[in-house]
DNA sequence: TTTAATTAAGATATTAGACTCCCAATTACA
DNA sequence: TGTAATTGGGAGTCTAATATCTTAATTAAA
């Protein structure tokens, strides 16, 4: 896992919203029903994302939660590290402490080009791009 | 980072006595203070690496590890699965559970890809390989 | 106006990983 | 023979992430 179970129910939950018809309100408990997420825990991560302008919500009887434009554009990389803290820990394969620029290990040269792609895939592409392809995916296969 | 602290302190530690001359012995509290590890931690991690036969431990005054001709031989994969558990937690760049075969995310494709050059990347050269090639560069810059 | 449904917020509980401490067993050396 | 230096092993602490629980605020509908 590249990420924390908390930075990734975000991306779930914000890909469910994405593939939600537009203006439709979904609720918390729908989407962690959905998403197989603790529900508790998933309302406190969507409260965050509200206050980061990822989704909009609304109190109340048939309240819930809609997926904003900023997050439509966002990367999966921005939402995740906004989420979950600073940066995500992609430093090293290896973790090993004793590397330096001038001492690169010998796995440095191919991880660091792997990294690098890892950062690109999930940072290129906005979440509606994601979430557009994947319901297609989705209707090809019903 | 790819593994957790407990695999990364058991490479770290396992390279470091790979590097050494053949047969001398290394106190844990030498290894730990070289690589910047905590020094108990690292004697327990030690511990279970001796059981599991990556190195051979000698008690009393003027004992130590040494690496063992199967650690050698092993890939880092190899050694941080047994000592950190059963699996590295590669599964996923997005960590999405809404996936599966038949409808895999717009990601998959190239996360697989990069998945594999990863765990290749690791498990194909053996501690012995990493070790000399770091010795050299090492000198190298000396 | 009351009730039910929903998010907001904060407090608490659980867990796993990381780290520390203590003492027993072993061995070398004075 | 005794003391110091080392690993072995068990128990315990600390911390951050994860998860749960409870109550307040808000809104819609009865
Ligand atoms: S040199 Fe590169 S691959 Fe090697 S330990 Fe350092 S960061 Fe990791
Ligand atoms: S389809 Fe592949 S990349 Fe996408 S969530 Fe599943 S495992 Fe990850």
């Amino acid at each position: 896992m590249i990420y924390t179970k908390t930075g990734e129910y975000a991306i779930r939950a914000i890909l469910f919203l994405a593939r939600q018809p537009k203006e439709s309100l979904i609720m918390s408990s729908e989407i962690a029903k959905s998403e197989e997420i603790p529900a508790h825990y998933l309302a406190k991560i969507l409260q965050r994302m509200a206050k980061y302008g990822y989704v909009d919500s609304f109190k109340g009887r048939g309240g819930g939660f809609k997926i904003t434009e900023l997050a439509k554009k966002s990367s999966i990389l921005e939402i995740v590290e906004r989420v979950e803290g600073p940066v995500i820990n992609l430093k090293c394969v290896t973790g090993l402490k004793e590397c330096s620029d001038e001492n690169p290990c010998p796995l440095h040269e191919e991880w660091a080009e792997l990294r690098n792609r890892i950062y690109n895939l999930i940072s290129s592409k906005s979440v509606q791009e994601v979430a557009e392809k994947y319901s297609e995916t989705l209707k090809r296969n019903k």
